[in-house]
RNA sequence: GGGCGGUUAGCUCAGCUGGUUAGAGCAUCUGCCUUACACGCAGAGGGUCACUAGUUCGAAUCUAGUACCGCCCACCA
């Protein structure tokens, strides 16, 4: 907590460095005034209320002429505070009077034409008054062309001295007055209606006044150079990578810093104050030795305290016991990666690279994740004054906090905004229960016998073990590499993916012995209980509750398992495991696997009802594949009898179906309904044409030929082929049909 | 006004260095209470990749501009 009382010292320790160094100056800004409070105001504390005012056009006239200088104005009476007329230096009508001087009306008081980028030619006459002690754009002016900062009004919204005749009295009624002077004078031009919105004080309503006021403030040009050559240098990395264009727009444009809040909570400035004005700074109250000439007891602390921020910045080693060499600051700073989000990069992770290198000279950190901020389905960013939020603890209680983790890191596009609504958590709360259901299968059909999950016997491997042991590797191989990259939805959908696919629909189901109820085959079944261990481990940090659960219930019974899964080594990609056209074979068997679910679906074939399979291959280790592995897939297919070759011949009354190497033919029968199949048949041949065309066309351009690489030219070829070749055996099966 | 992102199926998003029949989940439609899961299984439909111009043999992917959405910062005499 950066108000305990080390970190107090540690902000007033910082405070004093930066004022002995020169780094911290005493100056003038323009603050938010409630002069019904008496007090500032943050511009958080504003309300911004939509008015119809009145523009006001007030005529000076230029000293030595019968010419006047319009000017159009909201406050009219901030005139009084006037210290220059501006226009633009690239205004053609008004440049011949920079540097000539203009008279204040009713005051008479004599104030330069100045020329200021800032004016914009088309708002109003094009010609500006100037009164830096109460706006704060004037303010930037005044500094600009060093005009005197002429306050007006007193802390109760009165005119003071500087008001000359409207000394007393309130700001509005000074207003009224000034104004029907100047009407009397005919130096009131015109008046307009003006639309304009009013900062009012969020507690009485009082419209506010910007006011000149004493502020403390913190020379960044220095601080900011190392924080620059981190980032420019790569010695800090942004994540993604586009933030630290952000954050290097902002340092290049630094301005100081600001650190003095007129509020009651949060450090004190350490600055005391004798009745003639002489300052001391000091953490404590000086003693007497250390303000000589003076009574320590009549010192006065300033009553304003520092900016939030100005005790953040310093978190990296303050929360360490700095400014004292603690153990734990030797061993905790630097740090690796900042987590935060993208609207505290200035605030927060600029200030903390600064004071990292000025008080540490060390960066406090390698790495910066920021992270997407949550919108609502309209795509505005979810907040409480908006009401538009969803709020986190009512998803917990309906359906988790695992899901609520899981749901957020699948939905969130890496490095952006993610848009939820209610139903974004319904995909992990489902992705959740099916892991678990599948723990529970494995655990079940482990039937008595003790899980092993750190080893496998290579030696009692079927063709679906070695297919998914070399799926799981690749998966570690990418979630690694996206977790390395810091991309972490992507690692999360990859390990959703083989969850979901290769592990429940296809290797789970393999596995399972065509009987119900049989026992599943040992060595399936430690490869099923390995690749369970290592999908709960890579899935612990995005499912960490049900994770550790479903590990503690798979291990009870193991002797030597560690007592919960974070002492679990994270698994390691291990290559051997890896076997690129094992998954190729096991894609083909897939897709035979599928296109007889597609035709059976298509066709209305009852689900209950086994059918026979003849596949026609067009080369024999296809055939080969088929038949030895016919049990494992035989209830995912429903076939009844297999029959498969390179002179397999098609049945009569059968479906059929074309893919890359092989025909299938599933006799039908009765079921088959004519029409229906040549339907099929006749889009699936369109289709092919279609693609046949296009490519046809890009093979016969002379220009791609001769430019595109040769082995994009040769995997066009090929699959011109196949397409061909599957045209032609459509073509074949439609006129069997027809002739039926 | 400045800076930075985004725009791909009805919705939420993948698509990394240009060459895939542009993918997934939700939603929709069809059929299933099939030996863990109906929070499920199988199948299907659905996209001129915001628009315009350019670079290229070839653009969702690169460049420029436009439009719209959003975030941060500044400002509105």
């Amino acid at each position: 907590f950066t108000l305990d009382e080390g970190l107090s010292r540690a902000v007033a320790q910082v405070f004093i460095h930066l004022y002995d160094k020169g780094l911290i100056y005493r100056g003038h800004r323009i603050v938010n005034w409630c002069p019904s409070c008496k007090t500032s105001l943050s511009d958080d504390e504003l309300e911004w209320n939509e008015t119809e005012g009145s523009l006001w056009y007030i005529k000076y006239k230029i000293k030595g002429e019968d010419e006047y200088l319009t000017v159009a104005t909201t406050r009219p009476e901030t005139v009084l505070g006037d210290t220059a007329i501006a226009v633009n230096p690239k205004d053609p009508r008004h440049k011949k009077w920079i540097g000539r001087t203009a008279l204040l009306p009713i005051l008479e008081r004599e104030i330069p034409v100045i020329a200021d980028p800032h004016i914009d030619p088309e708002f109003g006459t094009g010609i500006m008054k100037v009164t830096p002690a109460h706006d704060a754009n004037d303010f930037e002016i005044g500094r600009r062309h060093d005009l005197p900062e002429l306050n007006i009004l007193n802390i109760d919204g009165t005119l003071n001295e500087h008001a000359g005749k409207y000394k007393g009295l309130d700001r509005f009624e000074a207003r009224k007055q000034l104004l029907e002077d100047l009407q009397k004078k005919s130096q009131l031009d015109k008046t307009e209606k003006y639309h304009l919105v009013l900062g009012t004080c969020y507690r009485c309503d009082t419209i506010i006044e910007p006011y000149l006021s004493d502020q403390w403030f913190v020379k960044m040009s220095e601080l900011a150079k190392p924080a620059i050559e981190a980032v420019n240098s790569g010695k800090i990395q942004f994540h993604p990578s586009y933030w630290s264009k952000t954050y290097l727009h902002w340092m290049d444009n630094i301005r100081d810093w600001c650190i003095s809040r007129q509020l009651w909570w949060g450090h004190r400035i350490p600055v005391w104050y004798a009745p003639d004005g002489k300052m001391f700074v000091s953490v404590d109250r000086p003693t007497a030795a250390e303000c000589p000439g003076y009574d320590p007891a009549a010192l006065v602390q300033d009553e304003d305290v520092l900016d939030t921020w100005f005790s953040s910045w310093l978190w990296p080693f303050s929360t360490f016991g700095w400014p004292d060499k603690t153990p734990e600051l030797d061993k905790f700073y630097p740090t690796k990666v900042l987590v935060t989000a993208s609207e505290i990069i200035f605030l927060w992770v600029a200030r903390m690279v600064m004071a990292g290198y000025e008080f540490m000279g060390a960066a406090p950190f390698s790495d910066v994740y920021i992270h997407g901020t949550v919108r609502d389905e309209r795509g505005i960013k979810m907040s409480k004054s908006l009401g538009n939020g969803i709020d986190p603890l009512e998803i917990t209680e309906k359906f988790g906090a695992d899901t609520l983790r899981i749901s957020l890191t699948l939905a969130t596009p890496d490095g952006q905004d993610p848009c939820i609504g209610r139903n974004t958590f319904e995909v992990g709360r489902n992705f959740v229960n099916k892991l678990y259901q599948v723990s529970r299968f494995v655990m079940m059909r482990l039937d008595g016998r003790t899980p092993v999950v750190d080893t496998i016997d290579r030696t009692d491997l079927v063709i679906f073990d070695r297919w998914i042991l070399s799926r799981l590797t690749q998966t570690i191989t990418d979630v690694d590499t996206a977790l390395t990259e810091y991309r972490l939805s992507a690692a999360s959908k990859i390990l959703y993916n083989f969850v979901w696919e290769d592990f429940c629909s296809w290797y789970v189901e393999l596995i399972k012995p065509d009987q119900p109820g049989a026992v599943i085959r040992a060595g399936s079944l430690n490869v099923a209980t390995y690749v369970l261990d290592k999908i709960l481990k890579l899935l612990h940090p995005f499912v960490p509750f049900v994770t550790e659960e479903i590990y503690l219930q798979l291990t009870a019974d193991m002797p030597g398992a560690p007592e919960t899964i974070t002492f679990g080594p994270w698994p390691k990609a291990d290559s051997s495991l890896l076997n690129p056209s094992l998954e190729a074979d096991l894609k083909q068997i897939q897709e035979v696997v599928t296109a007889v679910r597609s035709i059976r679906s298509e066709l209305n074939v009852p689900p209950g009802k086994k059918s026979d399979l003849h596949v026609r291959v067009k080369d024999e280790i296809l055939g080969e594949l088929l038949r030895n592995h016919v049990e494992y897939f035989r209830s995912l297919a429903r076939v009844e009898k297999l029959v498969c070759g390179a002179e397999v011949k098609k049945p009569p009354m059968s479906a059929s179906a074309v893919i890359s190497g092989a025909e299938i033919f599933i006799p039908l029968a009765s079921l088959i309904d004519l029409e229906v199949e040549k339907g099929r048949l006749q889009k699936e041949l369109n289709n092919l044409r279609d693609l046949l065309e296009k490519l046809s066309r890009k093979l016969a351009n002379p220009d791609f030929l001769a430019h595109a690489p040769e082995d994009i030219i040769s995997k066009e070829r090929a699959k011109k082929e196949d397409y061909e070749e599957r045209i032609e055996k459509l073509n074949r099966n439609l006129e069997q049909i027809l002739g039926w």
